[in-house]
DNA sequence: CGGGTTTGACCGGCGC
DNA sequence: GCGCCGGTCAAACCCG
């Protein structure tokens, strides 16, 4: 059980997934004339409570990484290169801590969310909630923003906000490790394979070893469609085992270590900030696929 | 001024 | 029905 595993359960208990149930469409629309009411009555209107399936992942890092980048609040969220909005804030029920809400401000309709807290039983590890619906395609920042071209301090490792978005739709370099999760299940394999290339983005912000936890939830579990989804990430013996350690967790989550082997790759995925927060915008072109494959054909 | 953050209010779901 | 709770809004505030 190694220090970084702890990753603690608390975001993946049972309220986890009420909070996937809660509305979240709000950046999806335009935000000029629509108030959030408004919104939450479109989507009503149109169907009853038609909820966006999400992805949620959890990762966890050593906040002494973290720290230094801003002595602000002490939960200053670790610089990913994409760019977010602090929203809220608010005290959690179980921890001390408060956490933080996060929406992307790359482009205007972009769902992508974080959260950010401290962990209750490991206050040295700061875990970060990455959510995106993946019911339908992505905005893709391309629409108006680029136009500029990137030159520059590529290492940049903390943009923080850096005014640098990148142009180029992304070649998409085409990771080819699969690492262990090639060997989950049949068509969500194929799902898994994309997610876990695209967690190399992750790897640039730690120099360690840091936890992952992967957990789709699907917040509409009415829909029995979604349903067969929501079982998408079988819980193999290995994956219990580690499990362990984390106390609780839903069956549909996997637990990822990964060590700093990245290629160069990696860098590259990073020179486009901005572009997208959720690291599976910037590889699209594959993500979308997949993408499409586990849409929920409502 | 335009961007972000703070902060309290608000909303909707859930459980009692 | 009521209160708790997590998530969001939005006005105020802050900062370069």
């Amino acid at each position: 059980m190694d220090g970084r595993f702890n990753s603690n359960s608390n975001p993946f208990t049972g309220e986890q997934e009420e909070n996937d149930t809660t509305p979240e469409n709000s950046s999806e629309s335009p935000p000029s004339s629509s108030t959030y009411n408004d919104m939450m009555k479109m989507t009503s209107t149109s169907s009853p409570k038609k909820r966006r399936a999400m992805q949620k992942r959890v990762i966890s890092v050593p906040i002494k990484e973290v720290e230094g980048s801003r002595l602000k609040g002490e939960s200053a969220p670790p610089s990913d290169s994409w760019a977010w909005r602090k929203y809220g804030q608010k005290p959690i029920k179980g921890s001390p801590y408060p956490r933080g809400y996060y929406r992307c401000s790359s482009s205007k309709g972009c769902p992508a969310r974080k959260q950010v807290e401290r962990s209750s039983v490991d206050p040295s590890m700061l875990l970060i909630t990455y959510s995106c619906e993946h019911n339908h395609p992505w905005p893709l920042p391309s629409t108006s923003r680029n136009h500029h071209h990137h030159h520059h301090n590529s290492k940049a490792a903390k943009p923080d906000r850096d005014p640098e978005p990148e142009p180029e739709p992304e070649p998409e370099p085409e990771p080819e490790h699969e690492e262990k999760f090639t060997d989950l299940a049949d068509h969500d394999n194929a799902l898994m394979t994309t997610s876990a290339d695209e967690f190399t983005w992750f790897g640039e912000m730690e120099t360690t070893t840091s936890t992952i936890l992967e957990s789709p939830i699907f917040a509409d579990r009415s829909q029995s469609d979604c349903d067969s989804l929501s079982m998408f990430f079988p819980m193999r013996e290995e994956d219990e085992s580690l499990f362990a350690d984390l106390g609780e967790l839903p069956e549909c989550s996997m637990v990822f270590r990964r060590h700093r082997n990245l290629g160069p790759e990696v860098q590259q995925n990073f020179l486009h900030p901005h572009l997208s927060p959720w690291p599976s915008c910037s590889q699209y072109g594959r993500f979308e696929s997949a993408l499409q494959q586990m849409h929920c054909p409502h």
